[in-house]
DNA sequence: CGATTTTGACCGGCGC
DNA sequence: GCGCCGGTCAAAATCG
């Protein structure tokens, strides 16, 4: 446990996601790319598929989370670092199998959990694929997946109740560009798990949040391709909020709050959802069939939003809610 | 000494 | 039916 997190180093902006047919999602229809794309790390197929930041006309993210959130929740998290950022959501649909990334590796789970040297921050819900989003850091508020779950719960080892395989959950995964494996994102994790990857020298990791019912698991791995990136699939949503005992690092830079000022500030939960609601700027991506894609983009607006972020968490500290859980 | 990580075995789904 | 593979379990080891 130790807990530290330092400011961060960079994390770029990618997007890919791999969503596929989107009855929801988020999908504009956009065109334009600007963000550059990166080697699909992900899926050996990808066609990236566009992207494109909103400038100024800024969509509420409100909308893209309605569209987001039949789905999957999004949560993403955004992580903010000062330094850092930006890192990509997707939303998997539920992908029959793997989950997309296909190269990367994780976290070694040896080394670094958590603390790291520095580590960012960087979160979301669950993904998978390959988005991108930008920032992020903590989980995912969304609900409902969980409930059920049905995982964790039954599933005995080799006695599962026959019939019902357990179902997905929806996943989010981003990028962040990170010499850290393991970020932080204000959710205490526990390792059960590390696998290789094929094709990918790097292994990843599974994770399990450690809070008592929570079901949520997130895997890490780091893209084979640009072994800068780590890639960070969450699957599931926190019912709960981030333990105080981390308050102070990540959990105070999430909430919600700073951006919404007009919101209600007060102490509300967290959770990323609100966050992304409202953010203004986002970025989208095409998703379009099922291929995934990924985007990184250069550090727009978001950039700015966590650096300012980041100001605001220095100079009125107050604003941000402690959360306790 | 409790919590977490490590790591090989095991499970279940899927493609051939 | 078999083998591959991703994901999970769980005992042992390690950490703090």
């Amino acid at each position: 446990m130790a807990e530290e997190y330092r400011d961060l180093h960079y994390h770029q902006p990618f997007y890919n996601d791999r969503y596929g047919s989107g009855t929801h999602g988020f999908t504009f229809s956009g065109s334009s790319s600007s963000a550059y794309t990166q080697d699909a790390s992900l899926t050996a197929n990808s066609s990236f598929h566009n992207l494109q930041m909103l400038d100024p006309p800024y969509m509420s993210f409100t909308e893209i989370l309605q569209g987001a959130n039949d789905n999957n929740t999004l949560a993403g998290a955004f992580g903010w670092s000062r330094t850092s950022s930006s890192e990509a959501f997707s939303r998997v649909k539920d992908e029959p199998k793997s989950v997309g990334v296909g190269a990367g590796d994780s976290v070694g789970g040896s080394e670094t959990p958590a603390t790291a040297n520095s580590s960012i921050s960087s979160s979301s819900t669950e993904a998978v694929g390959n988005e991108n989003s930008s920032k992020n850091q903590k989980e995912n508020p969304v609900k409902e997946a969980m409930e059920d779950g049905e995982d964790n719960s039954k599933k005995e080892v080799k006695t599962k109740k026959k019939g019902e395989k357990k179902q997905k959950q929806p996943r989010f995964a981003f990028m962040t560009k990170s010499d850290v494996d393991h970020l932080e994102d204000g959710y205490r994790w526990r390792k059960y798990g590390q696998k290789a990857v094929k094709n990918s020298p790097y292994p990843r990791s599974y994770y399990r949040c450690t809070t008592q019912k929570c079901l949520v698991k997130k895997r890490i791995e780091r893209s084979f391709q640009d072994p800068s990136i780590v890639i960070t699939t969450y699957e599931g949503q926190h019912n709960h909020h981030v333990p105080a005992t981390l308050r102070g690092n990540v959990a105070g830079m999430l909430s919600p709050s700073m951006f919404a000022p007009s919101l209600s500030l007060q102490e509300g939960p967290l959770f990323p959802q609100e966050l992304l609601l409202q953010i203004p700027h986002m970025y989208n991506y095409g998703a379009a069939g099922s291929t995934s894609n990924v985007y990184q983009q250069n550090l727009t607006p978001f950039e700015q939003l966590q650096q300012d972020f980041g100001l605001l968490h220095d100079l009125i500290p107050s604003a941000f809610p402690k959360q306790e859980n």
